[in-house]
DNA sequence: ACAATGACTAACAAAATTGTTAGCCTTAAT
DNA sequence: ATTAAGGCTAACAATTTTGTTAGTCATTGT
């Protein structure tokens, strides 16, 4: 449970209200979040197909990265009719879409400095190199 | 501490080498690291300068989370020749400029959202309301 | 002699996140 | 009668992150 009054929150409101980006950070930061987003944007979009995909997920920790998910809009829940017991699909907002050409850019700036691309201080005029 | 053999940080390493998008998010997902990267951006490039931007931020934890950013090569350390005590100035590298356009574009799309921008779920051909 | 500046660190405490265990529910198949 | 499929939840434990307290260091100003 969270705390209303701890130093903790209060800095995490600040931080919120100071600029969009850090609620918008701390909404895609959770374990497994972003990776979930991108299988169901796969057609991963069942609970069991997100298990196969995520083989060290635990049910409750799955469950528990959707429902926040879900809090914040970034997909809903789909009964999916005739099926028993009632199958649940996922499916992406146009808010969860919109966020993976974002994670996207963050998934190739990743790569290319895990790559070993060059890394230097641009405005160090006296050196180039790290030390 | 961080252990080597939790699941915890079994689960973290799973992710890290499913895709760069993980371990990306995790680099910039810490309290303050996005607002202290855009700070220094801006030109607040000085411990003092960083504490007067974020006035609930400890020495202790400004110093820590400058210290992690240093340690991913988003930002280099180099002290400010004669002065007393040494200063010392945070510069971004190149590797830290080119996250500011994509935490710009998490920033905007938070934002959006956050002023009402409609939520509606593109693939779902039954209805674009949100039940 | 003492405080102030600028930039830290170690050790510890509080809070938050993540993972585990043990359940539930409804129908169909063995 | 039991098991399986598909999707969960509550309660608790482990781990990690964040924050707090109390220092340090070298020099200059009062």
């Amino acid at each position: 449970m969270r705390k209303e009054n701890s130093s903790n929150a209060i800095n995490e409101q600040f931080l919120f209200q100071v600029c969009e980006r850090n609620s918008a950070i701390s909404i895609v930061s959770g374990r497994w979040k972003s990776q979930i987003i991108f299988y169901i944007s796969q057609g991963n979009n069942r609970f069991h197909l997100l298990q196969q995909r995520l083989p060290n997920i635990s049910e409750t920790v799955l469950a528990r990265q959707l429902k926040e998910l879900e809090a914040h809009a970034i997909l809903v829940k789909r009964e999916i009719p005739d099926t028993v017991p009632i199958g649940i699909k996922y499916l992406l907002t146009n808010k969860g879409l919109e966020l993976l050409p974002i994670l996207d850019r963050l998934c190739h700036w990743g790569k290319i400095y895990a790559e070993g691309k060059e890394i230097f201080v641009p405005s160090d005029e006296e050196s180039d190199i790290m030390k």
